[in-house]
RNA sequence: UGGGGUGUGGCCAAGUGGUAAGGCACCGGUCUCUGGAACCGGGAUUCAUUGGUUCGAAUCCAAUCUCCCCAGCCA
């Protein structure tokens, strides 16, 4: 995404026809409204990203709304973290942070007016027999209390707001069409009685306006003119306009569905994500695995890749699943540019250079990132022993192997063009450490040897190399739709039991890293400092691998 | 069986009657002291299908098919 502008969507030309005709006095306002029972995954990024950009490239406004109707399910917990990831993704709302239920009472007071007009009713059908009354596609819906005076509407209404009745006693049904096709529309209930505690009004409401009829009033009171939601709610589009037209708002919005988005390898349902947590197949909400913005950004995602990559996938009504690649070449681009290289050990191989004289110490140069010389170079300690990545080493190799094998040479990177002499092993025949030999001639920057070499390998001194944790995290699950699991499975057992696996015994440059700073280890992959990691206790967590066309 | 949507290469996605953008993935090649990056090149005679209109159709019309959503006092 460029810094002023995203990429064009048939919503923006809906907003261009608007414009063009003149239908928008005020401007483009749009709005983010996450129901705080959950946390934010990668599909509420694209829709933050779409809102907020939507409005920024019309230089119009986007709030921040809760659609807190529902008290039963919602926690101030999930609050926090909403407008932390909001902001963390580098949108702002200003002064624009609403809830739902600031609106509570103009809400009813549109109840009431609905029930003046003859527009709205008082049902006692009990949630069992309201089912049975709503019809069938073939059959219309009934009730017994269609025609209930608007006198007896209104009195029952406000005793239910006082308090009167337990909760499903009654509800409040917009008197709309029973024979309507869609569903939606067989007169839909939009007040319900609910004796719970509400994070914000507390105990003054013991009945709750139903989505279906805060949302439009909500958007109509922020004067929103484009209130962008997914997909499943299109059936209720008509139900959004009639809330808007038997009512006398000055301002109109406009519902527009998109297709919410959907990554191979992972799950995006809040309920699946809900289950993750708290069965403990993850560790927690922000578990580097999950798809969440909290559990990207401890991976060591950065907000910019996260915008790419929305930017990238485009907005359509087709449902469709992303390929996880994407995510994780945005990062990968975002992070080549911008992450210092050092060199990390995961399995080490105790390298001795036998000619190389003991006690020795030489300071070699390497540059800290290629792609941008104004990050510098480093000096980096070279001596007798060191260790390599044990999988550089192959005692009976392939041809197309460019590492180190016996009687073979390889590049030390920065450092010297080393020969492998002998191969030590244990009891068991593991190998163990290696003898080589270096070519003083071959030193990195002052090579005058002549000699050409395919392959270039990671190392770490032994001396000063230090210890660090690192958790190595793959797909959650191996089958690119675990949303889709056969009849009888259930989809936890799917996951993929290899997603985390840690390496205690890693060895790295000696640097002081800072939690949430970036790396890329050279040859294998992007790596953050988790946020637990201590002085005495480096942790890394892998991003993403490097790409890799060995085929081995 | 009713209603609402959708269908362009493996995955996304432009295209809005004038002869199929782009990205990811994949496959070649160049280059490279990261088998990374970068750079070149490859691929849809075809746009769900079948008809029709037109000089000309992915775009217009008709029919058929696919997949998704809807009978919560959830959002």
């Amino acid at each position: 995404m460029t810094e002023t502008e995203m990429a064009g969507n048939f919503i923006h030309d809906i907003i261009d026809d608007d414009l063009a005709a003149e239908r928008l006095t005020k401007g483009v306002h749009t709005r983010f409204p996450p129901e705080p029972n959950g946390y934010l995954h990668i599909g509420h990024a694209k829709s933050i990203c779409l809102n907020f950009g939507t409005a920024k490239k019309y230089k119009g406004l986007c709030n921040l709304r809760f659609d807190d109707t529902n008290p039963s399910r919602e926690e101030t917990e999930f609050i926090n973290s909403i407008k932390q990831d909001v902001r963390w993704l580098g949108f702002d709302w200003q002064n624009r942070l609403y809830f739902a239920s600031d609106y509570f009472q103009t809400i009813y007071e549109c109840a009431v007016q609905l029930i003046k007009a003859g527009k709205a009713y008082i049902c006692e059908l009990n949630a069992e027999q309201m089912r049975e009354y709503r019809g069938n596609i073939n059959v219309a819906g009934t009730s017994p209390y269609r025609d209930r005076p608007i006198e007896e509407s209104l009195r029952i209404f406000e005793e239910m707001k006082a308090g009167k009745y337990k909760d499903g006693t009654y509800t409040l049904r917009a008197k709309i069409d029973l024979a309507s096709p869609n569903f939606v529309m067989r007169d839909p209930v939009i007040y319900r009685i609910q004796h719970s505690y509400h994070q914000r009004t507390e105990n003054e409401w013991c009945i709750y306006p139903m989505y279906d009829f805060a949302h439009p009033i909500s958007d109509a009171i922020e004067g929103i003119t484009h209130s962008i939601c997914t997909l499943e709610f299109e059936n209720h589009r008509p139900l959004y306009d009639w809330v808007l037209d038997n009512l006398s708002f000055e301002a109109r919005p406009r519902q527009i569905e998109f297709a919410r988005l959907n990554l191979t390898h992972t799950v995006m349902s809040k309920r699946k994500l809900r289950r993750l947590v708290e069965e403990g197949y993850v560790n927690d909400w922000d578990d580097p695995r999950m798809p969440t913005i909290s559990g990207l950004r401890r991976r060591g995602y950065t907000p910019e890749a996260i915008k790419d990559f929305c930017d990238r996938i485009g907005v359509a009504k087709s449902n469709s699943t992303v390929d996880i690649n994407l995510l994780e070449h945005c990062i990968r681009e975002d992070l080549n540019k911008r992450a210092d290289r050092i060199m990390a050990v995961l399995q080490p191989l105790k390298v001795v250079i036998t000619n190389y004289p003991e006690g020795k110490k030489e300071w070699m140069i390497l540059e800290n990132n290629p792609e941008d010389a104004g990050r510098g170079k480093r000096q980096l300690a070279f001596s007798r022993e060191i260790y390599i990545e044990a999988t550089d080493f192959m005692e009976d190799a392939p041809k197309k192997f460019f590492r180190l094998r016996p009687e073979g040479e390889v590049r030390l990177k920065g450092a010297y063009i080393i020969k492998c002499e002998e191969v030590i092993k244990d009891a068991l025949g593991n190998v163990v450490e290696l003898h080589c030999t270096y070519d003083p001639e071959t030193k990195s920057g002052s090579d005058n040897s002549g000699k050409k070499v395919k392959g270039t390998i990671h190392w770490v001194n032994a001396k000063t190399a230090i210890p660090v944790k690192v958790n190595i995290y793959e797909h959650l699950f191996n089958n690119e739709n675990p949303e889709d699991v056969p009849e009888g499975v259930d989809f936890v057992d799917t996951l993929n039991p290899e997603s985390l696996k840690v390496i205690e015994n890693a060895l790295i440059e000696p640097i002081m890293p800072m939690v949430g700073e970036k790396f890329q280890f050279l040859r294998q992959g992007y790596f953050v400092v988790d946020q637990d990691a201590m002085p005495d206790e480096i942790i890394f967590n892998r991003i993403v691998s490097l790409k890799d066309s060995y085929k081995g």
